[in-house]
Parts: structure tokens; sequence; C-alpha cells
DNA sequence: TGGAAGTCAATAAT
DNA sequence: ATTATTGACTTCCA
């Protein structure tokens, strides 16, 4: 029924025209490459989901998950929140079609989500739990959902793909001394957000250098999280003048941690609920064994853990077992020695105690006596955490005991 | 003003 | 070539 597109083939010469109208895709900030000319088509092209309440024949072939339409849940009814949706099935669903027709996740992205590849997997790796999204986070799985209601969508876009990379395949070979057939309009809008088109136009913009932090850097920032996942302004001009990084640097970084393990948390959150019966065997305190403990570590493991490389974590961890943000934390903190003097910084005013110091070197010190560092810290900053959340939740929260 | 959520996009890893 | 990671940025909200 709804397919996303009806923009049937097309003529186009180079195969630039699509099936596939992209979805909308408003570029927020940067006028990146060729924004002058338009890089995607900001075809209007309605958004599934805020046409069509996915009535309940969405079910249909593709077996897509859909409970029960059971109106707006909570979110103030807005248009595209009308009912719960297991977001771990839909992503699974969605991969297993990606993989199935050999679609990437950057054409999936442009054309069905409006999102950047970046983003597609971490939807489909991470998917957060239906609860705790936004009405805009979501979207992307409103759109999946509906994508996954029609075969045809499926076809439309692997045909998409296909062109894509005849049209690649076919640049490369002929355009490598720099033709312009580009030059006039880019090629296919699908190439818009790959670098491919930095290259060619390498002076309308001046590329952006990420900053890369290097292990020590992030081993410091990871012991200051530990102390305090919410350092005051001045313990952030600190850590950026003895790090040598930019505040804003340090101030992103904070976020972005603190964001990334409370991901992970939503997600253990919906997999300890999916199986009670590890509920049982952990026992114990439930805010470590709920929070970060076993679960995340695991998922982890599986997911990044051999990426987790250039930190000594990785080396640590490796004892334990994976290496979430979360359990980052944790594990990492600082070294051997922490692990008891952690303790009293965790509830008490730990500025003295923010350590960026020598960054302990990873080369050796693989995790001596592991576990039980390990998860007497994690625990800790766990609590740690958790507490300022709490207290934060109970609007009573005191400066002198959570900032320096 | 600051934190959270959501993304982008560079780049590292596969 | 594709996917995963992650620093930076935008938007929204209290």
């Amino acid at each position: 029924m709804q397919t996303f597109y009806s923009k049937a083939l097309q003529e186009s010469t180079q195969g630039a025209a699509l099936l596939f109208t992209p979805v909308h895709y408003i570029p927020t900030s940067t006028p990146g490459p060729g924004s002058g000319s338009s890089p995607v088509p900001l075809s209007a092209s309605p958004l599934p989901t805020q046409q069509s309440p996915a009535g309940p024949e969405v079910n249909g072939s593709g077996g897509a998950p859909s409970p029960s339409p059971s109106q707006s849940e909570g979110t103030g009814g807005s248009v595209s929140d009308w009912e719960d949706m297991d977001t771990t099935e839909i992503a699974r669903q969605i991969k297993e079609q990606l993989i199935k027709h050999n679609i990437g996740q950057r054409v999936f992205g442009h054309y069905v989500l409006g999102l950047s590849q970046g983003s597609v997997s971490e939807i489909l790796a991470r998917p957060k739990p239906w609860s705790k999204l936004t009405i805009r986070g979501k979207e992307p799985f409103h759109k999946m959902r509906q994508f996954l209601s029609d075969e045809q969508n499926i076809l439309a876009l692997r045909t998409i793909q296909g062109r894509q990379r005849a049209y690649l395949k076919r640049r490369h070979s002929s355009l490598s001394d720099s033709r312009s057939v580009d030059g006039g309009m880019a090629g296919p809008d699908f190439l818009q957000s790959s670098s491919p088109q930095h290259q060619r136009r390498p002076q309308l913009y001046q590329k952006k250098v990420r900053v890369v932090l290097g292990p020590e850097e992030k081993e410091a920032l990871k012991r200051a999280y530990q102390e305090k996942p919410y350092p005051s302004p001045k313990t952030i001009e600190e850590l950026a003048s003895q790090l040598n990084l930019k505040t804003s640097t340090v101030i992103n970084w904070f976020h972005n941690y603190r964001s990334r393990i409370r991901r992970e948390l939503f997600i253990e959150e919906i997999q300890a609920a999916g199986s009670a019966t590890a509920a049982k065997a952990g026992e114990g305190d439930s805010w470590d064994g709920t929070e970060s403990d076993g679960t995340v570590e695991g998922r982890h493991g599986r997911h990044r853990g051999a990426s987790e490389d250039q930190d000594m974590e990785a080396r640590v961890e490796a004892g334990v077992s994976g290496g979430s943000p979360a359990q980052r934390n944790c594990t990492t903190s600082g070294s051997a020695g922490p692990v008891s003097s952690s303790h009293n910084s965790l509830f008490g005013p730990p500025e003295a105690g923010l350590s960026l110091s020598a960054p302990s070197r990873h080369t050796s010190t693989p995790a001596r006596n592991p576990r039980d560092n390990t998860l007497r810290k994690k625990k800790a900053a766990n609590l740690n955490n958790i507490i300022h959340r709490l207290e934060k939740a109970a609007g009573k929260e005191d400066p002198s005991e959570w900032e320096f």
C-alpha cells in the first residue's frame, strides 16, 4: 500500500532520478558542500508517518510488529505518536531486510529515513525503547515500520542501490581524470552525503577537522566523569586546561558520554525486562544489578568490544567482559588505586580527588584483580550517577553536594 | 543557562 | 565499500 515514493522510475539520464524521493531532509546546520545546488532534493515527499496513522493494515506482509493502536501514549497526542512499537524488533527486521537485499545503511537512511548513515547505524544497533523516545525520535521508527509494510519498498530501494553502485562504478573508471559530468550538476543526489563529493569540489568549503581525543585524554575524562558525572564549570575549566583541550570539547564530551551511557541503560532496561530470569540471579542491589553491571557489559562486549581498542580499558575490561561506555567509566576509572578512594570521592566532595594525573600507562597493567575492583568501582560510579538523577528528580539538588 | 535528545559528518574499524 | 564510533552541533525544555 503505502509506498514511500511513488515517483516511478525516471527517465533520467544518469540514473540520478530515483524511485524514491528522499524523505524530507532538512539540513539543519552546516550548509554542506553543494548545499547551494541543493544536494538533496528536498522533496516534500510527505512523511509516511504523518499522513497515515499506520492503520492496522500496516501489519500486513512485512510483519512489522505493531501492537494494538493504543492511542497516543502520553506524549500529548502528536501526529506521530499513536501507538507503541517494539523498536528492537523493528530494527531487527530492518537490518534483516537490508542484509538480505544488500542495501546499505546510507541509501536506506537517505531515502527512507532522511538520516545519515551514522544515525542509521546507531538506530539499528541500539534502538532506544519506545517509551524513552521523544516524538522526534519516534519518527524513524514509524518510517521503518511503514517501510516494512510493503515489499515494494524494499524492491524499489534495491533498484536504487543497484543504480547507485553502477553509477559509481562508471564514474570511477571513466572519471579518473576529474571529468566534469559533475561539474554542472552533481551526479545522483544520493551522493550528496558521501565523501566523494568533497573530493570533487574541495574548494567549496573547508572540511571540518575532527578532534580526536587520545587515550590519555579519554582516560582522564572518564576518571573525572566517575568522580563527577556533572562537573561544574570550574571543574570543566580545569579539566580543559590540564588536558589542553578546549572547554567546549570537555563539555561536549561530558554531554555525549552521559547521553551514551544513558542509552545503554535504557537498552539494558528492556533487555532486563525481556528476561526476568536474570533478575533472579543477580538479586542483591537493584541499582547496580539493573543499571549497568551485567547486561550493558555483555551488550557491549558484542558490539564494540573490539573497537574499544586504543584505551587501556579494552585490556582491563577484557578481564571482565565487555566495554560499554557505562561499563568503561566504571571499569576504567583510575586503574588500580582509586578503588577504595574513589569510593570516598563518590559521595564526598571530590574536587580534590579529581586526579587527572598520569593516566596510568596502559601498556602494562592488565586488570589486576579485575573483577573485584571493577565491580566495586562500577557500582560506586553507577550509584553516584543514579543518586544524582534521583536528587534531580526529587528537585532537591544540593549544589554543595554535587558541585565542587 | 544547562541538560537531554537527536543528528551530522569525519574517520576508524571491518 | 560499508558499518561503527564519536566530537560537535541544533533543538527543545525546564
